[in-house]
DNA sequence: AGACGTTTAATTGTCTGACAAATGAAAATT
DNA sequence: AATTTTCATTTGTCAGACAATTAAACGTCT
């Protein structure tokens, strides 16, 4: 973080640092997995091995960002509602860009995927994993990987969320008919259009979530 | 992450899990640090210590998504543009519920950073540290915790760039003008205003940053 | 001279056994 | 009943050893 290190560059082996700072090699070991754990060093065996410091690839940061995110709102008893609207807010702030720079890439995995939500036998959870990458691809086009970054969490850490929610025939087919309008307006670069579109879509999901939890109020005040 | 584990449940002891997986204690230890530096155990010592799965709360997220934001901005070379680009798209997703939510506690932190801000005398440093603790107050007005951890690296994570740009007295005046009709439209529920104020910010960010590379390059090219 | 094995040194990965330090529970004492 | 003492458990640390891996250095042969 101070900047004194470069990426790739060595850090002193093992026994080195156990000299320079007077503990003993499995006390330095277990600093080392430490940083290790962050993806900030790697380490190699061998006569040229040792700790290298890491370049953080996205990658990586992606993957570390979607464990916290979701560990984080599972918890902290984070509501539905809350989680729903952080996603949308987020998802939508992309809308604009995505329009302006979607390729025929993005556009061929959403339409793929809202063709996946359409088949009949599809799981809740098949469903929700599927409009998770539905919702990455929107993301990713719009072309900026830090965007990608930081709202893999937000997207990721909804499916646990989400997987809650039993899904109806007829609640799937208004979401995968949004996904479709939501890819038109995309490839007419419409971002204004997209915008409105993810704005209902927030609503209805979260209205179904509602309905969800009233209606198992129901049946606990029954019992 | 599978659900097995609930908060606060106690690890088996290290002795135990040594004998569980056929590994040495020192083994077993290192990969509990691997954990531990992810907050997802804490380890206590003495008689009933061990170590208990640890509840990840926001602040922690919060900390190691600035530091990996941070990172991952300065190792792979991210420019300046893209960098901002990210910054101000999430933060203006952020305006309509900030417009909405605000506190009085919110606009009196943003009023004092940009007051800060135009004090003479202060660095540049200080200058972007404040800037951040004014975008921060504007995200946590939104008054959604979700948000406000996914933006946190966004915005945390800028300063260093901003630290690479020198503000002039007129550029000063001009952000910290536009910091103030922030306040004043978040005081007046004003989303649309707010954003279209970011906007305004964002582009003005961008052709400082324009302004300095240029500066750089020309000079570059004199030697 | 160059190609190809072989040795060797450095380094991480793991193990064993030991002791120190902390800590709560049980036992002993007042 | 309250307080102190003892004790068992557990993590934190250490020393020393050996295995596994790896690249460089060294020899050997063509």
């Amino acid at each position: 973080m101070s900047g004194q290190l470069i990426v790739d560059e060595r850090l002193p082996s093992e026994a080195e640092l156990s000299e320079q700072f007077n503990v003993s090699r499995p006390t330095v070991r277990e600093a080392l997995k430490r940083l290790g754990a962050q993806s900030l060093i790697r380490t190699q065996r061998g006569a040229t091995g040792g700790a290298f410091v890491n370049r953080l690839r996205f990658e990586d940061a992606y993957g570390q960002q979607i464990t916290t995110s979701t560990l984080l709102l599972s918890m902290n008893d984070v509501s539905f509602a809350v989680a729903c609207e952080a996603r949308y807010a987020l998802e939508r702030a992309c809308a604009p860009l995505a329009a302006e720079r979607r390729t025929a890439d993005h556009l061929a995995t959403m339409r793929a995927e809202a063709h996946r939500q359409s088949q009949p036998g599809l799981t809740d959870e098949a469903f929700c994993a599927s409009d998770v990458a539905f919702h990455r691809a929107l993301v990713d086009a719009a072309g900026n990987p830090v965007i990608s970054y930081q709202l893999a969490g937000a997207v990721e850490a909804m499916q646990p969320l989400m997987n809650m929610i039993t899904f109806s025939a007829r609640s799937r087919e208004r979401i995968i008919g949004i996904h479709g309008q939501i890819a038109d307006a995309l490839a007419a670069h419409d971002g204004q259009k997209t915008d409105a579109l993810l704005s209902d879509l927030a609503l209805y999901t979260e209205e179904l979530a509602r309905n969800v939890i009233d209606a198992r109020l129901a049946a606990r005040q029954k019992d």
